[in-house]
DNA sequence: AGCGGAGTTGTGGATGACCACAATATGGCC
DNA sequence: GGCCATATTGTGGTCATCCACAACTCCGCT
């Protein structure tokens, strides 16, 4: 969807009016819903953009909202605003992840700056995911096979000493080699190992 | 000094010595410091553990000591502990990078657990620390020349065309190749794209 | 003037990577 | 049975890497 987008999410009208204002003369999209249930039911994984959830509300409270997204994998970066918020809520907030926790009342400027840095953050964070998606898919591409013999590629192994491990010839080492290569469009185990550790380098 | 050591920074005496007394009784290793500056006055870059910190202070505050941490370069995991913090205060703690924020009065063994986390991060944290100054270590070893053709090998490129782009020739990059991997105590570029992704894979 | 490190280049050869082409065997799917 | 993907192996060759050995220049230091 919108690739920088504020998602408001407050039960009370006049509060998500004001804001879905303050961010139009900013000149920052939005949407608006008025529970954690709609929002949860309406929200897709290709979402950009941030959440804006208010902590108290009916139903759901923001911090289970919250949860429901990580838990569905959703990395959407989350800014809480809260009228009656304490130290450990906060810290607890922040400590699982939360972009900002806000208290009201809130300057506007505050409030925006705030939102723009979170729209900021996914972007990169979308860009990343995104060459890790390309790259993750590439791997999927490969056969059992080719997976063990890039695992020892990237060992440093030469081709002979894979072909002993692996029981098996040196051509049809070089065979996988090449297969590995092309469907990872790289040209050299150089560029490979990059690759690889873009997405796992752990 | 101590790897596994908290460091108690609170310039109340009696809560110093409470401390002490219940790490004690935990089995954590503990120094007590009565105030900021004495604490940034002895600190060495090579203390591991973590550190406690009381907010409201005499002379510099606990938010001040920290920052005089991280600007000296100390990435110490530090606990701040306050009697009289707000939201906005704690929101910024814990963005700057702390580890945690307590409110006083806090539970004993909570505190206890939280230090114990922050003991085991700075393990890790240390960890990883050694192993990136072993590599930068050896980077520190190589000559202008070997680090430009380093970079050359990196990107993927043949002996040849490194040579063609620095005009030299090809016998002399193989020369240059060869110190690097001497130098950085490795066998194949992959191994050395590998080292070099551990400390500034960026 | 002498010393040593850094950068440079060369010869010759062993080893490994890579490519085009070809071929066999196995298993799953229509 | 025919088709296709996967895995396997081989030939013959080109190109790149790696190594031991040797040598020259430049520059800074003593």
């Amino acid at each position: 969807m919108n690739p920088a987008c504020a998602h408001i999410i407050d039960d009370d009208e006049a509060i998500r009016d004001a804001l879905q204002w303050l961010f139009k003369t900013r000149d920052v999209a939005c949407t608006t819903w008025p529970s954690a249930e709609e929002f949860l039911a309406a929200v897709q994984p290709d979402w950009g953009g941030c959440a804006v959830i208010d902590i108290r509300m009916e139903g759901m409270s923001g911090l289970e909202c919250f949860d429901a997204l990580r838990a569905r994998g959703n990395l959407l970066p989350v800014v809480f605003i809260t009228g009656h918020g304490d130290v450990p809520m906060a810290v607890a907030a922040l400590k699982k992840g939360a972009f900002d926790f806000i208290e009201k009342p809130f300057n506007d400027s505050d409030l925006v700056d705030v939102v723009v840095r979170a729209l900021d953050a996914d972007a990169q964070r979308q860009l990343a995911a995104a060459t890790r998606e390309t790259v993750e898919a590439r791997l999927a591409l490969l056969t059992a096979r080719e997976r063990e013999v890039m695992e020892q590629i990237l060992a440093g192994k030469y081709n002979k000493v894979i072909a002993d491990h692996l029981n098996i010839s040196m051509r049809t080492v070089e065979a996988h080699r090449s297969k590995v290569f092309d469907k990872m469009a790289v040209r050299s185990a150089v560029e490979l190992a990059q690759l690889i550790n873009l997405v796992g380098g752990r």
